[in-house]
DNA sequence: ATTATTGCAAATGCTTTGCATGTTG
DNA sequence: CAACATGCAAAGCATTTGCAATAAT
């Protein structure tokens, strides 16, 4: 049994579990975001999709995101009002956003088990998710804007 | 000099630095969000402010909103793609998040100072921003919930 | 057969924008 | 007076929804 197969397997067992079916829409949706881990856009998953299902609607690859992300076989990463972007490592982590050329990296981190330790949390409060992002430019990015100020200041 | 006038006069000095004016409608919604630290919505602020100046719109409210965040006097918080919720509290800290009753507190952290250290972040990425944020319940909610859930047991 | 899912188009909700009017320095 | 800000209405964009047609158990 091949890997994708024994994914695939795991996948259809735990949308059926939540009363889902796993129809050919939802499988190419969640084989694009676990091929291509760059994070993309709804959208992004629509355009590749495509290929697969050339009939595929915009707002059937919505539902499927939805639906996965219910099923908790996805999540989605929103930052700053931005078009949701789509991720399917499950792995805690953090992201960090590329605020020049729009990339989303996953940040993994020792801390992230750390929790709410630190923190001064209002009283009572019951804590079931915890979100770290961070925000700047990625090396690509940060070299080109180094190479772009080195040259207008000769 | 009263504390409420040397923050006006400070804002008025930050604002005026940027290029821009502070005019009665910037006064009103930095005064606004100065004095019901809750993290109201852009609504919300139009709502408070109104009854100062009935005639502002709600897109001056925005106008306002994003020209106070640009000069660096009032942060947006953002949650989820839900409505953006404004903070004037310009110490650094976290986010709790409220599910059920939508409810935004501010989070004092001495772990904020860490920043990077213990994250795997790609290398060469240059990081501005760090942002944490939970999510759950809040004291009032979960005190509600497990009332609702002992009476459904009895 | 029954129930879920799709695809389309229209609707939604938050936010932004164009432009004429009003205000400020 | 010249530049900026406001208020209004309209547009924009990501996402959701209603509904008839289709597919899966």
């Amino acid at each position: 049994m091949l890997p994708e197969t024994s994914s695939e397997k795991n996948c259809n067992d735990t949308i059926s579990q939540k009363g889902f079916r796993f129809t050919a829409q939802r499988r190419e949706v969640y084989d694009a975001l676990q091929m291509q881990r760059d994070h993309p856009t709804a959208v992004d998953v629509f355009m590749r999709v495509q290929k697969k299902l050339p009939g595929i609607s915009l707002a059937t690859v919505y539902n499927c995101l939805e639906t996965l992300t219910e099923c908790g076989l996805v999540r989605a990463v929103n930052h700053e009002r931005q078009p949701s972007r789509y991720c399917a490592n499950l792995e805690p982590h953090a992201h960090f956003f590329c605020e020049r050329c729009g990339a989303v990296h996953d940040v993994p981190g020792s801390e992230q088990e750390t929790g709410t330790a630190g923190w001064q949390l209002p009283a009572g409060a019951v804590v079931t998710h915890h979100e770290v992002a961070f925000r700047g430019q990625c090396a690509e990015c940060a070299a080109t804007a180094a190479t772009i100020s080195n040259s207008s200041k000769s």
